[in-house]
DNA sequence: GCAGCAGTAATCAAACTTGAATAGCTGATC
DNA sequence: GATCAGCTATTCAAGTTTGATTACTGCTGC
């Protein structure tokens, strides 16, 4: 459940303090029902989780001022920013990790230094170059590729994979080192949740590509 | 559950009847502990799974002639077999499914006939395409992509997988057109699984990529 | 001759995911 | 002014996955 974690822990230090729904909102806003399992039972399970383990602090609070049931917010705890960045890192550098966590860890670059997030990411693309290069190796039998018959098209697969993947972070490091976006420490912050109340222009209910997960 | 499914239903479909302990050996033998979710647990759930839905047959058997319990041989029906083949079409030519449907999909590749492979890939690629075009639309802003900011990476990453997924599959529709591999009805099958008491030359136990899922 | 390790085979509790259901309120429609 | 649709907000039961654990056998060294 990584990628939830690190999603519903993002989200929540966005907003210092939020209930489930407000979660469930900024989610979709991120297109995250599309690539990842959040649905909102994995979200609120994530949040009770979160706070069985320490990691967030619950407030009751009176039932909602436009209906439903009585809600609960949340907020991190120190642990929890510590959990948060952890995973945020883990998930930048590692290119051993499903897709849906990389995808969320992209939305949260920018809490990061730009040094530091170019710096995990050249490392997740070490990580790619050597990763290819076991897959090649490992896979390729005393006799000769031709053993492995059309099983030998699923490493070619992940080779590709691993190129395709490659390519594409380095793209993004050379942005970032171009100047690109607004990072860590380099004033006003992008705002990537929705104010209270504020409407979800991406909110269409369906496409659902799932890539990946 | 459907890649796990589709390896289950393909390893008992080549065996003709085997038991989760072989099927588990098979999966390892093609490397699926690495890029799907076969671990044991989920291995003799899917038997059971299967076999409580009809698709399999279960046999008791007196307690195994090399130690342990006493295991249970499971066979394909009718119903297992359209089952089998359904997801297996389904696997290759849909792109919006996860990862380790497709690998192990490739490995069942050979199952079909020439023609129906081909087919069902270029569908894929017909999809993947008709994705791309979506995801650059659907994304872009009426105010410019710049609006998305650092968001804006993620389908960046889409549209690249997406490519990256297309030019793939086109490398190996060309390579099946061009007579690779034996496809069913032409001749002597590939033999995919490993015989009673054949170790498996790749079973090391390390090395753990879990790419994608 | 038996302690311990490696291999065979399967099961279980706990955690996680899914899809649907619930419940309250507001505004629109007939 | 009843009721229906739609939004806010969460919970639940059922299904799946995980990682560990169990249980049994054969071999190996001492």
């Amino acid at each position: 459940m990584s990628a939830i974690r690190l999603l519903v822990l993002g989200a929540v230090r966005q907003h210092g303090r939020a209930h489930g729904y407000q979660v469930r909102n900024d989610l979709e806003y991120w297109g995250a029902h599309e690539w990842s399992n959040a649905k909102p039972g994995s979200i609120y399970h994530a949040l009770k989780q979160l706070a069985k383990q320490g990691l967030m602090r619950a407030h009751d609070i009176a039932p909602s001022p436009a209906g439903g049931p009585p809600r609960t917010e949340y907020e991190l705890t120190e642990a929890g920013t510590q959990e948060y960045f952890a995973l945020l890192r883990a998930s930048l550098s590692q290119h051993d990790r499903k897709v849906d966590e990389l995808s969320a860890a992209i939305g949260f670059l920018v809490d990061l230094p730009r040094e530091e997030a170019v710096a995990l990411l050249k490392e997740r693309v070490r990580g790619l170059e050597e990763w290819r290069l076991s897959v090649t190796e490992y896979y390729t039998p005393a006799d000769g590729p031709e053993q492995l018959g059309h099983i030998g098209e699923i490493m070619n697969m992940w080779v590709h994979a691993a190129d395709g993947g490659a390519e594409w972070t380095r793209g993004l490091i050379e942005r970032i080192e171009g100047g690109a976006y607004v990072f860590a420490g380099e004033g006003e912050p992008f705002v990537g949740v929705l104010a209270e109340g504020q409407v979800n222009p991406y909110a269409t209910g369906e496409a659902d590509p799932e890539y990946g997960d």
